[in-house]
DNA sequence: TTGTACGCGTTATCAG
DNA sequence: CTGATAACGCGTACAA
């Protein structure tokens, strides 16, 4: 049933040595007669070598970890994508573990991709301190960048991508103030992550720059998704917080915002303007089109996947860490461009 | 620097079989005594086994190979998270590759979950009729379950888990035709897909049944994307071909119809109606909100993997292909509910 | 209960 | 240019 590499040396009257050579070291090393016999016997067989055999040998597996929080979020899904693409387009499969923002999960999935033998990981964390497992790749020599959440590390065999968050919600956040917004709601991820963070972090410059109190009731911590940017408005009309802007951690959580605006019949943006963050497609969708800050999300995945392949090639980094510049885009849920 | 379970015989003093059993079979064949002192030298050594020779001695790898035209489409995002969500807690990862339905690239997706030896895959081809690929999973005994997109196959090695599309297409121009339409334009993804087809031909079969003529240019084949909804919808009206609702073959597909009707001040639904296809998460934000035939996702995913897992473990399947019932969510973009 | 020896499919080293 | 042969790390008959 299944033909291996002895099965086509046997037929081809040769050793597996020469069968191996015309497989890999396809240009020289064989004599032409010879490499035309045997390679017309694995073409007739359809022969294709055991990768897991291989790597077991060479301690390459043609496999990258992919490590993300969530697919279903679109950004995640997107980004997941183009890795795949372009990790194809290496010769490489992606081998894909969601830890759902729990660190234990997060464990798990990096105790997988070891087991596993990846030759790299790519990895969105759940959390923004180096942890155990972290290091866990850097004893067992996995090289691992860590794309849009940034993650301190010393490790030779790592490296990061990613856009400068506190920055971009700094800009937002002014873009905001200086269209007169004093009260602006904040409406983040898991505190767990880096991103997080740096997000409030961008924030909270903003408003000391002009001198505005940090309102711990504007503030609601929740998870990247609708139903999570839905109840923390709700829940702030009902303790009767004033607002006149909000500024969503996530596009997801603004769209669960806005939606939650609307059934109030707050007006956008003549009541409470609202920012997003990622630029997702259905983003330009809404009604009225969210006004975001852009993630290149395939340079991302592009800049990543080719960080990725360096480290796994030995090859010295330009930079350890690329930082991609953001960009406001104007749409409709705020009023004037600063 | 890598532990072997060579280094844990040596050092606990036993033999390699011996450090095998306290591994595998755990609960017996080895002395109390020694199973204690090899699992002190594992747990201090955090030896972890290597997968991949385990793979190449008892040909089981425990990943699943998951193949989809598209994860930024979020139908499939979805349902790729869900079935990774599955799969890790049965203790399997899944290695997962993209079609952009084109059905060349889904040979090579095969060749690649064949070379990587994947204990089986679930697969949503990019192709209605069964190609080389599929058979050389038969041939190398991989066993391969069809979601969502149906394909014809008499192996014992396969299955299928999707909804009726044919019927779930029926009952949504027929919703259509009752609420008074009689020029439905239909929004097709790429016509290589099976459930393209029986899409198709579930609004044709409609048709006819109420003794509506099926108006070519009506039809407009596309991709499943907000883009091509949007194309579509604008060439017809360029082409001055009148329409009063829109079935769209995917959700996404309906928000680029309902984006470019917008633009067209065109109202939804006095003026054209609209029905969707997938119930993904955005359909119910947009404005007004998407009225659309459900996919019940985390249950195709739940489905698929079971019946995966039980094609494995060499368990005849109580039945070989599920189908689930499609659901109407009746919203906004349609007037009187039938 | 424990150990020996071999097989899984491939690559690599070193002869010839 | 080609062929033995020894790894790679693990599971498992079979023997002790």
């Amino acid at each position: 049933m299944k033909v291996t590499l002895d099965d086509i040396a046997r037929m081809a009257n040769v050793s597996k040595a020469t069968v191996s050579r015309v497989l890999n070291h396809s240009t020289s090393g064989v004599g032409e007669e010879t490499r035309r016999r045997v390679q017309a016997v694995i073409d007739e067989l359809e022969y294709r070598p055991n990768l897991l055999a291989r790597g077991i040998s060479i301690s390459k597996t043609k496999t990258l970890g992919v490590i993300v929080p969530d697919i279903s979020n679109p950004f995640f899904a997107t980004l997941v994508q183009q890795i795949e693409s372009y990790a194809f387009e290496k010769k490489y499969t992606v081998l894909v573990c969601t830890t759902d923002n729990l660190p234990e999960k997060e464990e798990r999935c990096i105790a997988v991709m070891i087991t596993k033998h990846v030759d790299g990981v790519i990895l969105a964390s759940a959390v923004s301190e180096q942890i155990e497992g972290h290091l866990r790749f850097q004893k067992y020599g996995i090289p691992c960048v860590m794309v849009d959440r940034k993650i301190q590390t010393q490790s030779e065999l790592s490296g990061g991508v990613y856009v400068d968050n506190e920055y971009a919600f700094f800009l937002a956040t002014e873009q905001l103030i200086q269209s007169g917004n004093h009260k602006i709601a904040f409406l983040s991820g898991p505190v767990g992550a880096a991103t997080s963070k740096e997000r409030i972090e961008g924030y909270h410059y903003a408003l000391q720059a002009h001198k505005i109190e940090a309102l711990p009731q504007l503030m609601c911590i929740g998870k990247h998704s609708i139903q999570s940017g839905y109840n923390c408005v709700m829940r702030m009309h009902q303790d009767q917080i004033p607002f006149t802007a909000v500024l969503a951690s996530s596009d997801v959580i603004a769209l669960g915002a806005v939606q939650a605006l609307k059934e109030l019949g707050i007006r956008i943006p003549e009541e409470v303007e609202v920012i997003g963050f990622d630029n997702i497609e259905f983003g330009a969708l809404l009604d009225p089109p969210l006004t975001t800050i852009e993630q290149p999300i395939a340079e991302l995945a592009r800049r990543s996947v080719a960080m990725l392949l360096e480290l796994i090639s030995n090859i010295v980094l330009k930079e350890k860490n690329i930082r991609l510049e953001p960009k406001l885009i104007y749409r409709k849920t705020t009023k004037t461009r600063y």
